[in-house]
RNA sequence: GGUGGAAUGGCCGAGAGGCGAGGCAAGGGACUGCAAAUCCCUCUACACGGGUUCAAAUCCCGUUUCCACCUCCA
């Protein structure tokens, strides 16, 4: 089965076929740099990744752009309470959410335009939107004719007669129609301003996606991302701005679901304190990942502490199994091996992270068997089945033993092995005691480790040791 | 009011007409000097009421509850 993904537009699954044989041009809607990112910023981030890493994985060429909203009317605001410049604040919580993106392994995109670098593109847009009689300037503000475009309201099943008025109402006088939305709003004293035929202004909400998307994806691109919410109205518009002036857009409209907190949505209006950099004092980023990743991206998410630390305790089973393996075998190359079939067969299916999870839980049972069994002779298999979950894991961006995670782990190289020279002479002693039945001694020193944070395995190999933290 | 989702075992969480994913927790067993880690086994569910069908968690009708969007939001 080749890749299928749920479609918004068509309220479907239905067979992925890029425009171009062998590559993808895919836009996913980032942040608007308003404030710190919290946990519910960061799904959207890694949904993007995981399909962009398993495209990659597929074969095709990821041309992948994500967006950064730096001047919006919330970014104005802010910058009053904050006092201080709007670029600053923009350019604050944007190297905010670049080091969260990070500390949660999300590859860098192809390119993330910024849109106040793309104001020349929007003048462009607006310039034909004018033309082709769907815009129309008023005062210094230039506004979409919803009216002039019948297909407004196909993506999200809302029909115009029905639709609110859009936020921008007090604009209404100048509006034809109270649902017509604002391209781009005359500045007032004060505000940042860029020229325009119709007057100096700044960018309404929507433009500038539709302005970027176009600027490096071309007219017509495969597939545009981005949280449900966007839906209406940031994707309606974004539609009726491209295809009102003829351009194909996108292909494939994909949505990733919410991370409720107590089912409530996790919004940045209810001010709750999920911030990633918080989040991420209580658990280790690759684990933080490992819950956003493991849930199925059109499901909700409901966010607590407990399932947060449920999810840990169950990568840790697999990142064991990774690292112990590994210490048995020694380094290999995940893709010396081919793909797990299950794997991929849930992938394909519309990402299906939970069938895929569970072909991994599955091959680590597996592996875990092999290595209990300790014999040479399966040493191959055990090879084949490291290098198959790891390949997997790559896929979700987990794989302890690979970027980012691998450097942030040896981080700590020097401190390691020093313990590990200390700890080797103290198991050394245990196994002495134990081989001499004197079991007072052995566990004396067991505990002595434990107290400080280590924990031992005996295995079949004998002992090892792990950080208590990393095990528990 | 309009649009769209969801209700699954102690918990998390898939599936989508027949063979009851996976994980966590719990209990039992193996291994161990004892543990830990690991493996094996057990517990077994689809909100409610009707209907279709040889067969329904899965389809249809109705009901209840919850959620999202229609206003800034990933």
């Amino acid at each position: 089965m080749a890749l299928h993904l749920y479609d918004t537009a068509r309220r479907g699954t239905r067979a992925f076929v890029p425009l171009i044989p062998g590559e993808v041009s895919m836009y996913v809607c980032g942040a608007t740099v308003q404030g710190l990112p919290h946990v519910g910023h960061l799904r959207a981030g890694v949904v993007f990744d995981v399909l962009s890493r398993w495209l990659l994985e597929s074969g095709f060429k990821v041309t992948l752009v994500r967006n950064v909203t730096d001047i919006d009317d919330k970014i104005l605001a802010r910058a009053m309470e904050e006092g201080r410049p709007w670029w600053a604040v923009a350019a604050h919580y944007e190297r905010a959410f670049s080091a969260a993106y990070d500390a949660l392994g999300v590859l860098p995109p192809t390119i993330e335009p910024r849109a106040t670098g793309h104001v020349t593109q929007m003048v462009e847009l607006m310039q034909r939107l004018i033309d082709a009689g769907h815009a129309y300037a008023v005062d210094g503000d230039v506004y979409f004719d919803v009216r002039s475009f019948s297909e407004y309201g196909a993506l999200s099943g809302q029909r115009p007669d029905s639709i609110e008025p859009a936020a921008d109402s007090d604009f209404a006088s100048r509006k034809r129609d109270p649902r017509d939305f604002a391209l781009w709003k005359g500045s007032k004293p004060g505000e940042p301003a860029w020229p325009t035929p119709w007057g100096a202004g700044r960018p309404g909400w929507h433009l500038e996606c539709s302005a970027m998307a176009t600027n490096y994806l071309g007219a017509t691109f495969d597939i545009h991302g981005g949280g449900l919410d966007l839906q209406f109205p940031h994707h309606e518009n974004e539609i009726a701005q491209s295809h009102a002036v003829g351009d194909g857009f996108a292909q494939y409209w994909l949505h990733n679901a919410w991370v409720t907190q107590a089912g409530e949505k996790m919004s940045k209006s209810l001010g709750n304190t999920m911030v990633v950099q918080e989040v991420l004092k209580r658990i280790r980023g690759i684990e933080l990942r490992w819950y956003l990743v493991s849930a199925h991206y059109r499901s909700n998410i409901e966010f607590s502490d407990e399932a947060l630390q449920e999810s840990g305790a169950a990568f840790r089973r697999i990142e064991n199994f990774v690292v112990r393996a590994t210490e048995r075998m020694g380094d290999v190359d995940p893709h010396a091996t081919p793909m797990c079939a299950d794997f991929a067969l849930a992938m394909d299916d519309d990402l299906g992270a939970p069938a895929a999870v569970a072909a991994i839980h599955e091959l680590v049972t597996e592996g875990n068997t092999l290595l209990a069994q300790g014999s040479a002779a399966n040493a191959a298999t055990l090879r084949g089945v490291l290098a198959s979950v790891r390949r997997c894991l790559g896929v979700l961006g987990v794989d302890p033993l690979a970027e980012p995670w691998a450097t942030r782990h040896s981080g700590g190289d020097d401190y390691r092995e020093a313990v590990d020279v200390l700890v080797q002479s103290e198991l050394h002693e245990r196994q002495e005691a134990r081989s001499a039945k004197d079991f007072a001694r052995a566990d004396a020193i067991r505990n002595k480790l434990a107290h400080a944070g280590i924990a031992i395995e005996d295995t079949a190999e004998g002992p090892r040791w792990v950080l208590a933290r990393e095990a528990e």
